[in-house]
DNA sequence: ATATAACTAGGGGTATTCCCCCAATAAAAT
DNA sequence: ATTTTATTGGGGGAATACCCCTAGTTATAT
């Protein structure tokens, strides 16, 4: 390796940066050329500075992981992400890798896979621990599940469904959905009709639980 | 300063204590002597070598912090706790402090900073970061105000309820949930409006909604 | 251009939820 | 031992949701 890889520290734990740097600095093949504690200061930092990798925190303050893995993504493409977390959570796992984060490591990794993965990363290839391989598999597993007892999929929800959803969601009754939108009592009861027939639900409950299983308001 | 000050180091974050172990290596007054991955372990460690002071993760497996605390304490008076956490959480440092702690930091500490509390828990001092300062003066400010601020606070919920809850958000009607559970129709009525209080809910769309949201019954 | 879907709205009726009141028994906490 | 909470159950009524039907207008896609 001729070129050093450029690294990007960003975690909001001081203590924690300063152990990165005290392991990367031994490296001769890995420099870091910058630390943020927040997510805004990354998108600043490679606005004036590139970075081949972004060592990147998912639980940032201000701006989390998620949010800064997509601009980095978008306008920053030469520059690879390689998340890490305290959690082991499915939930963050799944989410930045689905926005273009090319690793996912935790923080009990020890030195060497730290090393590995950042060399890995750097490369082009992907890198999780094993752990979170193993988290992977698990929500790749429950999403089949989730598909299946759906029974083939929601279709597609129109506009206005989604706007009369999202108050049925907040509490709103019939009624003041349709003073809110402007539209008569019956409209609204005709599009909450749709939705019960789209969905394949029952009732409202089967509405809202639908809803936040498949995120339809995002 | 003429002896060392020998360190163990505790914490299941395997890269964290690489990154103190980086830290600490470079001051000649300060030795890490044991590294622990678990709360039992920092038992059994102090009943073979000594220790002037225990770098003590409050989040450990197997046994937590402030249980460690508790044994150290006890049976190993001459060793110094200097708690250490992700959080700064106010039940967690006013119980570890009650247990015999003579220092909390936060992990967003700075190198120096970690320096500083090392040296002056060891020379029997106590020695808190800014901010944990501050959280135990709100603490004590507050004690008696109940939280309503916490948004998302929601009263325990029984056992019975959650069974309910849980056939409401399958799309079950009242009737079929007093059939299901072989109860009356009006006890199962009872229960959805203890629920709607609790939860303080409008509607069945807010319970699951807010079931959901809170991961109630997982 | 001509279907297809979306948005709108009504009549009429049943089912369900939500609300108030109440109260006995059992279990758990103080 | 006493209080509180949980679980059970009821009467009655108002509000809301759900279901059947039809149907005109307006986008959108083929």
């Amino acid at each position: 390796m001729e070129e050093t890889i450029k690294v990007l520290v960003a975690d909001d734990h001081t203590m924690f940066v300063d152990g990165i740097d005290s392991i990367l600095k031994d490296e001769k093949d890995i420099e870091v050329v910058g630390r943020c504690y927040d997510g805004p200061s990354v998108i600043e930092f490679l606005k004036k500075e590139s970075a081949d990798l972004v060592l990147l925190d998912v639980n940032l303050p201000e701006m989390n992981g998620i949010e800064v893995c997509k601009i980095v993504n978008k306008d920053f493409k030469d520059t690879k992400i390689l998340a890490i977390s305290m959690f082991n959570e499915e939930s963050f796992v799944t989410e930045i890798l689905n926005h273009g984060a090319e690793g996912y490591i935790l923080k009990n990794t020890g030195r060497e896979e730290l090393l590995t993965a950042i060399r890995t990363v750097n490369d082009g290839k992907t890198y999780f621990s094993k752990d979170v391989t193993q988290t992977i598999m698990k929500s790749l597993m429950k999403s089949r599940k989730a598909s299946n007892s759906t029974k083939g999929f929601i279709p597609k929800i129109s506009r206005r469904e989604k706007e009369v959803l999202k108050l049925i969601v907040e509490e709103f009754t019939t009624q003041e959905i349709a003073k809110e939108l402007f539209i008569s009592l019956k409209t609204v009861e005709s599009h909450r009709s749709s939705l019960l027939a789209k969905m394949n639900a029952r009732n409202t409950a089967g509405l809202v639980r639908i809803t936040m299983e498949n995120k339809l308001l995002d």
